[in-house]
DNA sequence: CCGTTAATTTGACCATGTTCAAATATGTCT
DNA sequence: AGACATATTTGAACATGGTCAAATTAACGG
């Protein structure tokens, strides 16, 4: 059995101390550099005791991974209560996570390594993950808020700014640019054109494509409320 | 020293044995729990045999992706020369790859293991599979041809067609529809979209964020001729 | 055919992620 | 307190990817 979340306080500190020693290290040496063993005797437990709290070496990136998250979303939720403007909620969405893991750039790419192996437990776009894909999502959902918007749009949006989101991370990861300069202004370039195609939405010529996107996505699945969703 | 291209003959035929051996056994049991030792023993050397010829178990996929790439551009030659239709010729450029591994899905996967990072080797992004990026948009800007297109989408096309490659790519290894039907729907779709767009492209409302599009592609370094390139 | 060089093959070895059954500590109920 | 259950810790082992220097074999110029 592993321990995700320890019944007693004195499992609870050993995990932080593994954790946090994994985290120091990888840091320091980068993650496949650091050894479990390493980790272990830094965090002054034996090696199987940090097999007892986490199923893998990946799994302490995906662990950290959760608290990126959970940080994002109390930043979010804090400046959400701050202003209306779609824009600026939109940006902070986007940007609060970068602004999380810009020292850690190394680390985070390990959350991709198994996105092309569905079933594997750490894959980001598998069954293990659905859960913090689902906050991910809903960070977006809160930020879009109470927006006028048509149905259709205010179910494909969140979705597409995850998705959006994940590809800035990626792009984030290989950007050499100071401070990901790059990457940043790509996230404000990406939300600003989302946000006039958003306005240009209802405009004729463009209405039968935006239905035909939609149907698009919904039949591959990628959208809920499709016939194929099981 | 590591033999990509042995220089004997026996060194090609010791090459090919190792890396069919692999295949077959990543077929029947998967990438990972088929071992190196396994590898060697039905290839009939011994493991650090395999060593010489592969520099990881990855590389073995590696390989295997490239003869999935020089089947695709020899198939894509041959119906190039069949027809002078656009959607044909996209559509053929997309599907071909689907096609040819439609049966090995779960080795398709680990060519994307280390997607995010950067510096790895194998990464499907980075330096080390510059070449291969290479010859992949190749094969979409020979299915472009000579269509009378602006010089800045003549540029760009490619690279964009081959992102939703990478992307369809990742999809159909998640996709459990029968033959991937959701997959190449989305292909088709996403196809007939692109050409729909690329024929509003000169519309005067859009006319301004196409030039927008472009310039943010160019300024993140996705398009070449930025200055920011090196 | 001989010697020299380069290509290939070999087996012994290592590092490290991971497993597991047994031992110990901790908490809980009576 | 004592007994039982549950959580934690431990150390010994394993499996396997990967390295290396030495041995063997092929290629080639003279």
């Amino acid at each position: 059995m592993v321990k995700n979340d320890p019944a007693t306080d004195k499992g609870e500190q050993t995990r932080k101390q593994i954790f946090e020693s994994a985290l120091e290290l990888f840091r320091e040496r980068g993650f496949d550099s650091t050894t479990m063993q390493g980790i272990a005797t830094h965090a002054k437990v034996v090696k199987s005791a940090a097999y007892y709290y986490f199923p893998s070496k990946e799994a302490i990136i995906q662990a950290y991974y959760e608290t990126v998250q959970a940080e994002q979303e109390r930043l979010c939720a804090e400046m959400f209560a701050e202003t209306k403007d779609l824009k600026i909620r939109l940006a902070t969405a986007l940007h609060s996570k970068f602004d999380l893991a810009k020292n850690d750039r190394n680390l985070l790419g390990v959350v991709f390594r198994y996105t092309g192996e569905p079933e594997h437990p750490l894959s980001c776009l598998g069954r293990g993950t659905a859960e913090i894909r689902r906050r991910s999502t809903q960070v977006f959902r809160d930020a879009i808020g109470e927006e006028k918007l048509p149905n259709d749009l205010r179910e494909f949006l969140p979705i597409a700014l995850w998705a959006l989101q994940m590809g800035l991370l990626v792009m984030f990861l290989y950007d050499s640019s100071e401070n990901q300069r790059r990457t940043r202004r790509m996230a404000d370039g990406a939300l600003d054109l989302s946000l006039k195609l958003l306005g240009l939405a209802k405009l004729a010529v463009l209405k039968p494509i935006r239905i035909k996107v939609l149907a698009l996505l919904r039949e591959a699945d990628l959208l809920s409320g499709s016939k194929n969703s099981k």
